[in-house]
RNA sequence: UCCGGGGUCGUCUAAUGGUAGGACAGCGGUUUUUGGUGCCGUUUGUAGGGGUUCGAGUCCUCUCCCCGGAGCCA
């Protein structure tokens, strides 16, 4: 028997209602959910869990999980966005069947609906300008003011309702507001907004309309337009479910009235999930795009080399609850290192190169050092996927980290008089070594032993380290671009936005000079390889040589060093 | 201030009223031609006080703390 399993494919507590529904046999045992995005911006990780969350539900019981566009807003909405969704959620691994819906598809629906709550009595078309109505709204535990215009003839309201259809108005000037409880303690039952006048034009209709419907206005009609019986949202919707149901139960439904449940949306650390701020990274050019390597969107993460399966994993195993939480960056990390420690090539290459001198190294003819090519693993997790070769020649660059004339304890790598291997190579044995004026070593001079030829001595003996190295003659210079955890820094100023107010462009480590084994040439645009020793990388889908870190591996070395302070 | 929602290892997340478990992080070993991977072990938790019960993380009660709500944003 194994660990118990706990990393159910859908959450508990959304499972649970859904479960109780169908128990009590409503909506006849349908489950149907939706994702519904605004399409005014990219979507983020934080979005991945409600993607998640709502898709699995749906296949668990199933149903089907429409992917709407709530587009209710014209102001920011775009039609680039739209496709990029639908774009990357087909990357995420939930690919849509067919188009997309939109709210605004309901907007004469909605309109007739709203025609017939007035006639009821229960909305009606305000005409006092914002801060009047938001003044009379009243505070908590404070009681609200009824607007004179609440109980004006319904005729009057109706007309003044289609006129502001018809664009009488000026924008601002006039709002259809249900008519509910002034007094209520809940805010939101306060007469809310149904309706306002905007003059953008909407990337769908067009300049079609001149009214509309507010979120609470078209939500969970839209919902109960589609047939959707599980309307999952965030936490902060829920001093809005109330509205959500008073709406519904004055409607003609033609199906059962949908259920809201909310959930906590994800958080984690070092990470940006505000659409707000993102934006601004784009728009004051901090980033490349909404597609930089280190923005959180689902294509910023693509870009960076995160494997769709490794964040499909991760929203799996976080579940869901009602509780605030933020998530550590790790784990999620720790989806990515496993996923990718099955699948990445290994690649040697070097960051910051020291010359390594090979004394003893035979020359040719010529007088030139001798090529050798020693075969190396493509990845020891997996031996199928075969060996390549590597050049191996006199001169070469290791690691700068990998020598120290120094050696502190518990350092394993090269030092004089120390053997190590290299890998897949020879073992060496540092003799020698060379400082500038500032004393910081420049070159290093090692024998090598030929009876060690790929990296075993005869006599059976062990070295304490395997290095990766490259050769001098043959290695490819890279350009790294090492984007590591940049939005990021730790929680205080990471919620007020103050962290966020201090990048800039210098914010950037790029690191130059990067040496790569020749082999780099086979890496694909967006393929992940793990450089040995120094983590996973990607290459670039869209500039050539460049590469982004992924993530990278787990150093005891940095930790042991850390431990001592 | 009023209403609502929350509070279980450092972080997340489990536990029909019946042994508080897992993952990540940490620590200590071990294996290893990557100080990677794997494997083994291990530290740390039910916000607090009362109560019901043979037995409480779970039920009752009081207190404390955190989050959300007064857009013509979603």
């Amino acid at each position: 028997m194994g660990a118990p399993d706990q990393t159910s494919s859908v959450a508990n507590i959304v499972r649970d209602v859904v479960l109780a529904d169908n128990g009590a046999g409503s909506f006849g045992g349908r489950v149907q959910t939706r994702f519904p995005p605004e399409p005014n911006g990219y979507l983020h990780i934080g979005h991945g869990k409600a993607i998640a969350v709502n898709f699995q539900i749906a296949a668990e019981f199933g149903g089907v999980c429409n992917l709407r566009f709530d587009d209710t807003n014209p102001a920011a909405e775009e039609t680039s966005f739209v496709e990029a969704i639908v774009d990357d959620l087909a990357w995420l691994g939930f690919p849509i069947d067919g188009a997309p819906l939109f709210a605004s598809d309901y907007f004469q629906q909605l309109f007739e609906w709203a025609e017939l709550l007035i006639t009821e009595g229960l909305a009606y078309v305000d005409e006092q300008d914002g801060a009047t109505i938001s003044e009379q709204r009243g505070g908590y535990g404070q009681p609200g003011v009824e607007s004179p215009h609440r109980d004006r003839p319904t005729e009057e309201s109706l007309d003044l309702f289609r006129r502001m259809r018809a664009g009488e108005f000026a924008a601002g000037s006039r709002v259809l507001r249900a008519r509910i409880d002034m007094q209520h303690e809940n805010m939101q039952l306060r007469d809310p907004v149904m309706y306002r006048i905007v003059d953008a034009p909407h990337h769908r209709t067009g300049d079609v309309w001149h009214v509309y419907p507010t979120y609470d206005w078209a939500h969970g009609q839209s919902d109960a337009i589609e047939g959707v019986t599980h309307s999952l949202c965030s936490l902060e919707f829920d001093s809005h479910r109330p509205l959500y149901d008073w709406f519904l139960e004055h409607l003609p439904l033609p199906h059962d009235q949908p259920r809201q449940t909310e959930f906590a949306r994800l958080e984690l650390t070092h990470t940006i999930t505000s659409k707000r701020k993102l934006r601004k990274l784009v728009d004051d050019g901090i980033v490349d795009g909404w597609d930089d390597p280190r923005m959180p969107t689902l294509r910023g993460l693509r870009r960076r080399g995160y494997p769709a399966s490794a964040i499909r994993d991760f929203l799996d195993f976080i579940g869901v609850s009602r509780t605030n939480s933020r998530n550590e960056i790790e784990l999620l990390e720790s989806f990515v290192r496993s996923e990718l420690n099955r699948v990445a090539q290994r690649r040697m290459a070097v960051l910051r190169p020291l010359r390594v001198i090979v004394t003893n190294w035979p020359t040719d003819a010529l007088g030139d050092p001798v090529v050798e090519w020693v075969e190396l693993n493509n990845n020891p997790e997996n031996p199928a996927d075969g060996t390549r070769t590597a050049p191996f020649s006199g001169v070469l660059h290791i690691e700068r980290d990998d020598f120290r004339a120094d050696p502190p304890p518990k350092y394993f790598r090269l030092s004089p008089g120390r053997e190590v291997r290299l890998r897949g190579a020879f073992f060496v044995t540092a003799h020698d070594y060379i400082t500038d004026e500032a004393g910081e070593v420049v070159e290093v001079h090692v024998t090598y032993n030929p009876e060690t030829r790929g990296g075993s001595a005869p006599d059976g003996r062990k070295v304490k380290s395997t290095m990766h190295w490259v050769s001098a003659a043959h290695a490819v210079d890279l350009t790294a671009a090492l984007y590591d955890r940049l939005f990021t820094a730790e929680v205080p100023g990471e919620a007020t936005g103050e962290v966020f107010d201090d990048l800039n462009a210098e914010s950037l480590e790029l690191l130059t000079g990067c040496k790569g084994e020749p082999a780099l040439a086979a890496v694909e645009p967006g393929e992940v390889v793990q450089f040995e020793r120094l983590g996973y990388f990607a290459a670039d889908s869209r500039e050539h040589g460049l590469f982004h870190r992924t993530v990278g591996l787990r150093d005891e070395w940095a930790n042991i060093q850390k431990r001592r302070g």
